[in-house]
DNA sequence: TAACGTGTTGATAACGCTGTCATTCCAAGC
DNA sequence: GCTTGGAATGACAGCGTTATCAACACGTTA
């Protein structure tokens, strides 16, 4: 195998055919007599032969590269598990993947003016967006007028117009819920999320949800401002816990602010769970961290990114024509953040254990 | 401000010159006139022109892209903020990055294999290699053989080929253990990381200096084995815990590791710091994020990453001859983790204060 | 004045591939 | 045998830039 200098040239004249023909095998187009595809595969192996994409590029006024604008990863561990997804579906499909983070850069320039400035100035096939970016109307726009293919991960809405995937937000917080009051807990606060995030407004409907489902009043000091973040997290518990009737238990609208909530207990010398049970969401790798470990909902993360990166190629590819809109489940992991509440029976909860709820 | 389809011709015609001189111009070659240059790109700015990079990649045999191989991101937060400092320096310079993980895919390949497949197959201009990848001696050699210029994160030993940039180790792992013997402490735990990584040799070297220097005899039955997560630190502090004479401390080599021993101490019912202190190394998002806050030592993976590829861009264009070494500092962070051992005097520790030591 | 740099500019040939369209091949039908 | 039509293949012109080298302008030196 020789190194990768190879040309198309020379593996159509050590195959014995035209360049366009080893062009049409590389590209897997139809029309080559298997006798001959399988010459021109032989010769491009034993030289080492790997198209050259800015060639192939500029003949073909394609990248073969995905863009993968993100924000502020907040919510940390989830940006990381999303890239992974993503990736994954893009060197199967002979993609590249260019990280392009949107950070507001302190000087005024907003992360969608960022995000702007990237999709204007980088050369993609398609750009995945990931919330909140993913409901910035201006950036849309953009990407539609310069008919940029596109995927969004965790929209606040789905348009027509690109491939869609998100979690049954909605489903798996009233599930949460759910198991809060089967153990007895009617004392239930909620940490909101990022407001500008989708998946915020589907938890807390969810929360709302769960308790009307049951006939019990929502109480407007139990709800909480949030940003998905730890310290929002933790300020919040701190002021619900400190209320004069105080909750028995907290559901934060995602891991992190949960980890905060518990952080902020242990603060205020309240132990987890006998006396506050905190529930939060995602399942990202600070649930497992915490002491005790949170009981969550696990978003399925790596999956979701995998899957809609997959429908952006197929859509590429011209394999699809509608774009695709998926929705993934979040099974309830329970673990020992949460428990039947103080002034209640006390339930069977073994400690130390994951398991996940029989769905 | 068109769309971005100008071509280097419709500029030319605009700025009446000829399409090399606009090549010139963009490409801040010297021997223009200055004025001519302002044509130009008053030109390019009116028609919104942006090079190709296809046409260029092709013409110039280079590909203005970085590629970053990393292994599975055991320490995560650390991949993340690596990411961040790389892509920082990365956009300015005008180089795109391409995100390369290398996983051993189960099917018998390695991480290594999975690294040289991609530096193989993908085209970039230069590399970037965290650990333990960096000490790969096959992903050198290949490396090396194809010219591939290489930036290095963490190696274990710096070769006269490449840029690296890695942490002061040792010496931060000393302090660290100054700061436990200094409140007290006597019989000091550690925890090793992952022995592929150069940092973990490193880490521990430090903690035997600091012991030895204050001449306390090493004792075999503190010094832990342990792979970076959080999983080998909980099971490493659990039987260090449970020793007939528990250590007073346990600095592990890495926050994910701390993180886990305090799990440990919880799990077994004693108090973090009353019972035993618990330090990291990284003051990786974890630390933040755990009941009590880590004392741990601040790798500035950031600035670290940044600075390693401006390094490497600067040596691809020929600004520097000689592959740049860097060594960053890593101060001590106070946080709650860490107070005198209870058998001796307790020392002034505020609770619920984070502070740098003053250095 | 002529020859000589030095700084500036342009004509033109790559770069390695794909798209278009023409051409060849070959089996089926008359 | 001759036609016919679809499958298989190839010739050739780009794709938008950079590299090479020639040309030119203009001030300096012999």
């Amino acid at each position: 195998m020789a190194s990768g200098k190879a040309t198309i040239t020379d593996v159509a004249a050590r195959a014995g055919v035209s360049i366009k023909t080893v062009s049409r095998v590389m590209n897997r187009e139809p029309n080559v007599r298997a006798g001959t595809r399988e010459r021109v595969r032989e010769a491009a192996a034993a030289l080492g032969y790997e198209p050259n994409p800015a060639a192939r590029g500029l003949a073909s006024r394609r990248t073969f590269s995905l863009g993968l604008l993100y924000e502020n990863p907040h919510e940390f561990g989830y940006t990381q598990r999303a890239f992974e997804g993503v990736f994954a579906n893009c060197a199967s499909a002979g993609y590249t993947l260019l990280l392009l983070p949107c950070g507001a850069d302190g000087g005024g320039a907003s992360a969608a003016d960022s995000a702007l400035h990237l999709v204007t100035h980088t050369r993609v096939d398609g750009v995945i967006l990931t919330a909140p970016l993913c409901d910035d109307d201006r950036v849309l726009a953009v990407l539609r007028e310069r008919d940029t293919p596109t995927a969004r991960i965790a929209p606040g809405k789905t348009d027509g117009l690109s491939c869609t995937v998100r979690a049954g937000d909605r489903e798996a917080a009233r599930a949460v819920i759910d198991h809060l009051l089967a153990l007895g807990h009617r004392r239930i606060a909620f940490v909101k999320g990022d407001p500008r995030h989708g998946a915020s407004t589907a938890r807390f409907a969810g929360y709302r949800e769960g308790l009307q489902a049951n006939e019990i009043a929502l109480d407007a000091t139990l709800i909480a401002e949030g940003l998905f973040d730890f310290d929002s997290g933790r300020r919040a518990a701190l002021a619900l816990l400190n209320l004069p009737r105080r909750p028995t238990a907290i559901f934060a609208a995602n891991d992190d602010m949960a980890a905060g909530a518990i952080a902020a207990a242990h603060a205020l010398g309240l132990a987890v769970p006998t006396a506050v049970s905190v529930a939060g969401f995602d399942d990202s790798p600070i649930a497992a961290r915490t002491w005790p470990p949170l009981c969550t909902a696990r978003q399925p993360v790596f999956e979701m990114a995998a899957a809609v990166t997959g429908d952006l190629i197929a859509q590429l590819r011209g394999e699809i024509d509608e774009p695709r809109h998926r929705v993934f489940d979040c099974p309830l992991v329970l673990r020992d953040s949460v428990s039947a509440p103080a002034t209640s029976l006390p339930a069977c909860q073994p400690q130390g254990t994951e398991r996940h709820a029989a769905s």
